[in-house]
DNA sequence: TCATAATATGACACGGTGTCACTTGTCAAT
DNA sequence: ATTGACAAGTGACACCGTGTCATATTATGA
């Protein structure tokens, strides 16, 4: 998290030092990205910088943070949206996911996210659901999702199939990115691993 | 891939410089370790690292192929055991992995491998599937799958499984790894995994 | 008005990388 | 044995990046 320092700071600055950083992520991946060039662009001094933030990370994941807020909201929306259907809730979100990467900006910032960084980044995206999980809210989604049509015998188990989904997703965004598929490949590949997993890839026997 | 200078080092010579690089990427993450420690260690110039690698990135995927080529080995072996049930073979393959993590300074080098590197990583160790699937190799191991199992239509849908399995196979590990937990808890987990997988997270209707 | 705290600054110490002109080793041909 | 030519080895060097700190500047409020 910033220094307080940084939500002393006024709009206007707060604004030009986000708009330097996302310049400067969008340029290069994480590792190589200097914060020595986002201060320059920012017209602020080296010192300054580490009187708003600890480190390069600090910054950076608050950045991630930050754009990813705006999937949580969108995902309960389409949970809303589809009667509680985990399933189509998801493509959706992925839907929206893979419509933000059409921008080419935001293309390249979330390409140099997804391809050269650490698990953190993974982290953060599935951390849309542990919001959900931990915390209060989780029961305003848990709500949302309608048990019906699931085939899980405890609560423990919808943790679990969360976290699946979590990971395939993550997972289909990095295949976009790496294989440089097009959004509507992308997205068949995606339903096509959402209907193994709602059907099971087991043909079911007696003897399970 | 190392230059060729480097195959033509003497065993000796070759093997020291190996552990040398181990006992630092075990030290520390791939992104704070240093040539500077590893020439060290192997008691050679800096000079000459560079005339045998193109990059620290050209050693450390090399070795972590080396360090995944004996899961390959194993994975066929399992498939055999357990008359080509894919689940079975992949749950004793977890099982394989979670152990090497109990080694103390194997545990420490896929910590550092699996928690502070990118995608690149992921690669390394999905791609125990990969030249299954690219190469002659994948017609030795999709025989030895026992379709009878599977519900699956056609061949393209076996690919996909095989991507999602690999998907939650090296999320469990980052997870064991970050969560710290024992090796039970870690398998309990992935088994959880595979059966929801097997099963189908919906309940099965008519209407689909 | 002034004391005090908050903020801003950039030179600096440190440590890392990749290169290159140069040295040393090797070995086949004479 | 000597040569020469090519492969391998070397470490000083140029360059770039980080995080810190003593100092300067600005804001605050009594």
């Amino acid at each position: 998290m910033p220094k307080q320092t940084f939500f002393n700071l006024s709009e206007q600055k707060r604004k030009t030092l986000i708009e330097s950083a996302e310049i400067e992520f969008t340029r290069v991946p994480f590792f190589e990205a200097s914060i020595a060039n986002i201060v320059k662009t920012a017209g602020i001094s080296r010192g300054s910088f580490y009187q708003y933030f600890q480190d390069k990370d600090d910054l950076y994941f608050y950045l991630l943070e930050v754009k990813l807020k705006k999937a949580k909201i969108y995902f309960s929306g389409f949970l809303e949206k589809h009667q509680g259907d985990l399933i189509e809730a998801l493509i959706e979100l992925q839907h929206y996911f893979l419509h933000a990467l059409s921008d080419e900006e935001e293309k390249q910032f979330l390409k140099n996210a997804l391809l050269y960084t650490t698990h953190r980044v993974e982290s953060s995206f599935t951390s849309v659901w542990d919001t959900y999980l931990d915390h209060q809210e989780f029961k305003k989604v848990g709500e949302l999702i309608n048990r019906e049509y699931l085939n899980i015998a405890a609560e423990k188990e919808l943790l679990h199939v969360f976290k699946i989904v979590s990971a395939l997703a993550f997972n289909n965004l990095i295949e976009k990115t790496v294989k440089g598929l097009s959004d509507e490949e992308a997205m068949d590949s995606f339903r096509l691993s959402m209907s193994l997993l709602k059907q099971g890839i087991y043909k079911q026997t007696n003897k399970d």
